[in-house]
DNA sequence: CGTCCTCTTGATTCCCGTCAACTCTTGTGG
DNA sequence: CCACAAGAGTTGACGGGAATCAAGAGGACG
């Protein structure tokens, strides 16, 4: 990572290019996906591509929501922190994801780029106006946000009343189910974050999540060729694990 | 309550009777104020009321979304319970909550009274075809999924990473807010739910939320006139305590 | 008045957070 | 090429705080 200034983590988005709909990686996992071509060309001239270095900052809590974002490639984190430091990262978003679904008038977390991304960016105000013409948009933002909020509810389950062992085997479920919805069916499931991220994900330390990972392995569970790389060899307990919590 | 059989915290609710949404005193706050009157016309011929005694169970977790819900009085709470009885309270329903936004296709957890309450019921399939020859209802939909969400990840916050000081400071605040929403705004607000559903649902124990209350009446920052009534005597210090995550 | 239930309070246990040390990798520059 | 530094991840030792276990207090109801 080149030492570019005094805060290497919040590096800045590069200048935004014309989107192109039609060659869009993440059509068909995004919202845009209930739209066809003639709607997604009057799309198109709302939004624009923005690439986002890893640790990058797409938007600030607290600072009014001018614009609302889809993921088109790499992994971003919503991420909220309290005055002393105590983090939350609330979700891990993927391509196909929407950013800015919230009634808030403010962002209500950060955005940020786990690893080097690229969003579609609308305005907050324009894409509010075209869902209103697309009733057809409206109801798949309402579907997405409906998801969301099933996923919220299994997370609250999760961290209430979880042990650390079953949330580290009901978290590595789920990033393996959201990497198949998204096409990506590999043996190995794929952890760009950190562990710092994922211990803030499932509201523990970096350092007991380091013991679940090797408890998990001495199960023979998981398998863990590398830190980035979880390998799973046994689903039946893993499952059994996170109680359908995944 | 009578002890009329081997489970009494299972009664059913009463026969369904035809809606009146003239009558209704949840509307301006439900969903249903996105119609008109003729619209509502329309929506009651669809709906019944139903009457829940304390305790009774509305839906069951893992059973077929038949029908979706709005509370009209009362107060409900929302069930998830993992096999070894472990059990989080997602949230508390108020007049004006719905219930029945999930895009599952069997209830995600069960739906029972807390006190004797009254709920206005829909055919699901009947609500989403209303829904789509009514954008206006439509949009109050994705607007209350919205909020929800929002909701949601403020707890998964409070779930995470508050102590259990700060996670009871947040809950009396996020339930005076929510009382005042529904135009009760009392100096006492009262908590008609037992101390176990408050523990399942800030992810503590029955002992630990006790002690959290004696704790919070020996700062002096609430008084305790009866079990199931807070009095707040310091907003500031408890918004202080609960980070804003009310 | 006794029973049942909820809530509160006290005593003990144990798990996870904290603190600390170590490994391993990566990158830098002499 | 190697020394050094910085950062991420792992592992161990220890302590604090919430869960657990247990008992007592206070109401509601027959």
């Amino acid at each position: 990572m080149p030492a570019s200034n005094v805060a290497p983590c919040r590096q800045n988005p590069r200048m935004p290019t014309p989107a192109d709909c039609s060659q869009c990686s993440a059509y068909g996992l995004a919202v845009c996906s209930a739209l066809d071509i003639e709607e997604l060309g009057q799309l198109e001239s709302h939004a624009s591509k923005l690439s986002v270095p890893a640790n990058g900052v797409l938007a600030r809590a607290g600072q009014p929501c001018r614009h609302a974002y889809s993921v088109t490639s790499g992994m971003m984190r919503l991420v909220r922190t309290l005055p002393d430091a105590r983090r939350q990262v609330i979700d891990f978003m993927l391509p196909g994801d929407f950013i800015g679904l919230s009634e808030a008038q403010t962002y209500r977390h950060n955005v940020e780029a786990v690893v080097q991304s690229t969003t579609c960016v609308f305005d907050m105000g324009e894409i509010r106006q075209f869902r209103e013409r697309h009733p057809k948009l409206e109801h798949k933002m309402l579907e997405r946000a409906c998801i969301d909020l099933d996923n919220a509810q299994d997370a609250m389950m999760m961290l209430a009343r979880l042990s650390p062992l079953e949330r580290l085997a009901s978290f590595l479920l789920r990033m393996r189910r959201r990497y198949r919805e998204n096409g990506i069916s590999d043996a190995l499931v794929a952890l760009p974050m950190g562990r710092s991220d994922i211990a803030d994900h499932l509201g523990l330390t970096i350092e007991t999540i380091s013991r679940s990972f090797t408890r998990l392995r001495g199960q023979a569970l998981i398998a863990l060729p590398d830190p980035q790389h979880v390998e799973i060899l046994d689903e039946a307990a893993l499952s059994e694990l996170a109680h359908a919590t995944s």
